[in-house]
DNA sequence: CTGTTTTGTATCAAACTGTCGCAAGCCCCG
DNA sequence: CGGGGCTTGCGACAGTTTGATACAAAACAG
């Protein structure tokens, strides 16, 4: 596997969450923690993950509740856990569209095992142009071509985009308004995690607005939020293909 | 899905193996018994399925073998089945492949709901071998006649594809928008692993682009992702027979 | 106003890709 | 059976793209 997997824990028991988040690390995977519904919501929104897993006895929403969400918005893997070895529970998970189930307390092998299987299944089938693919959006006075990976400007001029400055922009048309630090760019554009010193994203965010800024000395679309990130200052709209 | 599931299910108890059997047809399933490794076998050379389910202690070759096996020689998902408990033995299990994992004695309604599960994941991504054949195949302005391997284009023009760039259109249009690395696509294409400094898909794809594309300077169809591979921006529909 | 932290961008080396040309292999046909 | 034409794999080479480093400019804290 050339990028680590993704995966993204959500329990409110702190001691289980990292307990499970350091083992998952220890194992060649990135973990994330969320400790509640709204947590979890606020982490897939601005992250790429590969896998959820979900304690179904939470305060607050309901795992059960969750997942039955997670499974109509999207397809992303879900692997439920459990305090309760109750059958009947088990089942309803599974027919609500959890990927698996395990009883706590469980062994974290077995986990990491079920994971595994699970990922092989659902990891090598990734959609190229995210949640866009083969979508025209339109913003400020800009229209992309999420197919052709072209920006086309108001005045018909035609302005290409290298792989990685599509993957940047399609992150913020995803995500607009929203603050992304460089983190959460890092890993929605090239999945992996940011080293100490880590310019990248800075390049990169260069690089696009000196594409689609009116002046990229005082950049419009792009905002910097010092110490946070970045944002698109615009809003999006879908145009009927 | 459009067809049942295909299950295979490989018991040494006859009446574990036609309960199972039944109730798996009962509920929208098509399903094969085989009472052993050997006939498992036979069963799998004869027809396509999309499961199989194993018990794991069996007279003759282990079901633990039999899964390490499956999993050597192609992708099938794999469920098995034990009358122990234990949880070491659960683990080799999932270790060695199998994709779940059910103790006997299980409540049927369970290892539907498993089934339904696995087969969610490895569902869209079907066994390539002639999953197209016979077919005519829609993207773009190109027509893609499957059996007599020609291409024709919206102005009636007929572009003659090698045997080389028909096997790489295909690869590509069995999965539109997916990113298919050059590993992959060479696995596809000739079904060998990719040496050092192998080029020899960048040059086919080449090829392909330049009879296909509008203009092969600047690819619509066929997109290149930097340090990924390839994928098809296009999407694909089956024009009737 | 001064010192510190953060950000913007130029520059560079390394990695990646597109394409050309060649040679070996294959097929068909005379 | 031999030859010509096509197909295919491969090395070479030039042009892009990318991440890292370096340093100046900007933002912030007191």
């Amino acid at each position: 596997m050339t990028t680590q997997p993704h995966i993204l824990v959500v329990d409110d028991h702190r001691d289980i969450r990292d307990a499970l988040a350091k083992y998952l690390e220890k194992n060649g995977m990135r973990a994330t923690t969320a400790a509640n519904a709204v947590a979890m919501d606020a982490a897939l929104k601005a992250g790429r993950f590969d896998l959820v897993v979900l304690d179904v006895m939470m305060p607050g929403e309901d795992g059960l509740s969750v997942c039955r969400r997670l499974r109509a918005n999207g397809t992303i893997p879900v692997l439920m856990l459990t305090a309760l070895s109750d059958e009947t529970d088990r089942i309803v998970g599974l027919e609500l569209g959890a990927d698996d189930y395990l009883a706590k307390p469980f062994n974290p092998r077995e986990l990491l095992a079920r994971i595994k299987a699970i990922l092989r299944r659902a990891g090598p089938a990734m959609p190229s142009g995210g949640a866009l693919a083969g979508r025209v959006l339109a913003f400020d006075r800009w229209l992309l071509d999420t197919d052709r990976r072209t920006l086309t400007c108001d005045d018909g001029a035609d302005v290409p985009l290298t792989s990685a400055e599509f993957r940047l922009l399609t992150a913020f048309l995803e995500r607009p308004r929203f603050v992304l630090s460089r983190n959460q760019l890092l890993d929605l554009t090239s999945g992996r995690a940011a080293q100490v010193f880590d310019r990248t994203i800075d390049n990169q965010i260069s690089r696009l607005r000196r594409k689609i800024e009116r002046d990229p000395t005082k950049p419009d679309l792009i905002a910097t939020h010092w110490g946070g990130g970045y944002s698109l200052a615009t809003d999006v709209r879908e145009v009927k293909p």
